[in-house]
DNA sequence: CATGGTTTTGGATATCCGTACTAAACCTGT
DNA sequence: ACAGGTTTAGTACGGATATCCAAAACCATG
């Protein structure tokens, strides 16, 4: 029947075991911390959701979803390309702390899921197709339409790079360096210097 | 006693360890697993190292010392600088089809122990720091003195990020076209042009 | 209220995990 | 070949794990 109330309880897990995932790691993150973090009793969710495979997926969904809506929100509330990109690059601050202590949530779990999860890895790599996607959009409308994607793939390269050496040494003002040069890299092309291709 | 024949049961276990750890991830690896993968027996294991935590800590070990002594071989078989960096940047290639499948194994290795084994973690950061002084040196030598560590964390920054791009999207070609672009970068530093900084 | 599907519960289960232990086998120096 | 520590080997154990189940509670509709 799919009542109001249901739908806020499925919800309420695949939060809460989004959070664990990202905080714990997958593996390490056992159905009884999900137990434990929600409140929810075992068999409810279990009511939910078949295995702990599927609670992962569900949490990948969620993310996608947010993704989605924050890219979109995106492209409406900014007119250039330029603004776009640097509201990207800006994103690398907003979850700054986060990022320090736990890493990149898309980077970390794809590299947890590829050694070993193929069919979870594919799933979780669509996390990176969303935002290269439209990263192409903005780089070919900035007028780079052949190398749109590469340049795409260069950006989330850069970010992937900066979010990992943030949290292995828990630094944040590299991310802050960083950060600023990527900014800086973005004005450059947006000029049209593309020198530094 | 430490006789030469225990020497090697417990450098196989470490080696065969240290493996697993990389293909499979370390809490996805079980004690078992290394039993299987070494054949020597459990409590065999158990007389060299203590728990489980132990044989990742030996392990980090391990790889610490191969990598101090593969840039210790690099400082003396290339006399400049900028042929010490082109073999840092080769680096990617060497272990081209393993970092496809399975990530670098620095950067998955700490992503994984950063979020909740902190004591793992910071062990497994030396493998950072080794190659960052390393670079250092090189930079400096190159004539970037105040800037010379800056340069090698952004140069690992971009290689991690290669790296972590190339395993989410299973992309061999994404490597060499980055790989490449990166030996150009450094190209430029040597040049003394550092408009790209 | 009665009916029947949906949702909630928490305990049961079988398996797997890391670790402990004990006894046998193996050396090495005498 | 004897005595000592060293190494090997297999098994045992308690706790944790993911998953399952059966009964209770809920709740919309007739």
């Amino acid at each position: 029947m799919a009542t109001r109330k249901s739908e806020r309880t499925r919800q309420r897990i695949v939060e809460s075991a989004n959070r664990l995932f990202y905080h714990q790691g997958y593996h390490n993150t056992s159905f009884t911390d999900v137990v434990r973090a929600t409140g929810v009793p075992r068999g409810n969710i279990y009511y939910y959701f078949k295995t702990k495979d599927d609670i992962l997926h569900a949490a990948i969904d969620y993310r996608l979803e947010r993704i989605r809506s924050m890219l979109e929100g995106w492209t409406d509330s900014y007119r250039t390309p330029v603004e776009r990109l640097h509201r990207f690059v800006a994103l690398l601050d907003d979850t700054g702390e986060a990022l320090t202590q736990y890493g990149c949530p898309m980077g970390s779990l794809n590299a947890e899921l590829g050694k070993a999860d193929l069919a979870l890895q594919e799933h979780a790599a669509q996390l990176f197709k969303l935002f290269e996607e439209w990263l192409t959009d903005q780089f070919a409308e900035l007028g780079y339409a052949g190398r749109a994607h590469e340049l795409a793939l260069r950006v989330m390269a850069v970010g992937q790079g900066i979010s990992m050496m943030t949290h292995v040494h828990h630094d944040p003002a590299l991310l802050q360096r960083e950060r600023q040069r990527l900014k800086r890299w973005v004005d450059q092309l947006a000029e049209g210097d593309d020198s530094c291709l």
